[in-house]
DNA sequence: ACCTGAACACCGTTCAAGT
DNA sequence: ACCTGAACACCGTTCAAGT
């Protein structure tokens, strides 16, 4: 029985519907082929309609960069500081790595809704435990999100792997002595570890 | 006499003076009100008009971009390897600073031009000189770079000074309780103690 | 070489009207 | 309560025409 009673309604929209709408549209096309007109038509609804349950264009991309916050898993209850930031630090990362066009509305906007603050709360509460008095503790974690923020930008914007080797002779005919003596290094960048390198250096820092 | 012979032309248009009459459009109205169409009425020319000097709306923003790295200063030549560093930081985040709605365009966008590669420069000498491998080097200008681009897209994006009371109650009501106790230190933001700080670290892991 | 203006295929959002 | 479509004031960019 394909049907029941009333039958499914064929075209229900719904802030979630929409806002899963639109991400797909930002993974595929990327940020700036989003639009109210080609959202709807995605969806099979009249561009006015996605106003009945979004606030605009602007409030829509919140929504979007709020859905891939709120996928970022809690980190295990049980571990201690380090492990905890740890993981959060590579969640976070997983989350944008997940989504690599829309990311940079996570990174970019401020977000002051309560969806941002559950991994401030996970982050928060370790050092609390660890004895970090409240100030210490927020500075710590203001740090570490800054360097995240930094690293991730910085993988999502890259070039889909820059040839390398015409990288690289650029460099070395640059004229600048430290870039071309490097320049074998500027060329390519190891994302993971560049990101294992600073995380490590800040969380060093954060034992108590 | 207010002209010289042949008068000097009215309305010369060229890529600089595009270039610093789009930084000051971002200035005065943010850069989701820039269009080719409103700096060419600035101008006083026809919109297609730009065309002949700029590639288009993206290459217009990347040369703003660029515009706002050149201002930044040389490091003094006779520093040692923590004062460069430091004096670099300090440079780019002034600079950043001074046109906080035109930042995002140096923050967040890939940069492959010369321009961007002065202040590599800038950091990779003194690493070199003071011993540094070239690929540990470049690890830490990355790791500090990234922190630099993660706190100033904070600073920048920040709502101009937020109530703060009404935001701490929002905190202490969230019913997460680390957050509640770090409240009032999550509720206001010093900047320039959070860049201190997270700066400090980074580059006492880079001493020598 | 540079500037112009008309034209094309788009935008976000308001508003009055429908169910 | 939700959806629709026309309308308004915009966009970036192509192209043919001017100087």
């Amino acid at each position: 029985m394909t049907t029941r009673r009333g039958r499914p309604p064929r075209n229900v929209l719904s802030r979630e519907r929409i806002l899963l709408a639109g991400l797909a549209l930002v993974d595929e096309e990327g940020l700036g082929a989003v639009s109210m007109r080609k959202l709807a038509r995605r969806l099979g609804v009249d561009p006015m309609s996605l106003y009945n349950h979004v606030d605009g264009k602007d409030a829509l991309l919140d929504g979007i960069a709020e859905v891939l916050l709120a996928a970022i898993p809690a980190p295990p209850p049980d571990a201690g500081l380090r492990e905890t930031m740890s993981a959060l630090a590579h969640s976070f990362r997983a989350a944008m790595l997940g989504h690599p066009r829309a990311a940079p509305l996570v990174l970019s906007r401020r977000l002051a809704s309560m969806t941002a603050l559950a991994p401030v709360e996970a982050v928060l509460a370790p050092l609390l435990a660890a004895g970090f008095p409240p100030d210490r503790a927020v500075h710590g974690l203001r740090a570490v999100l800054a360097f995240l923020i930094g690293t991730l930008m910085r993988e999502v914007e890259a070039a889909p792997t820059f040839s390398g080797a015409h990288r690289l002779a650029e460099l070395e005919g640059s004229g600048l002595p430290a870039v071309a003596a490097a320049a074998p290094f500027l060329a390519v960048c190891d994302h993971e570890a560049e990101f294992a390198f600073g995380l490590g250096i800040l969380l060093d820092a954060l034992e108590p």
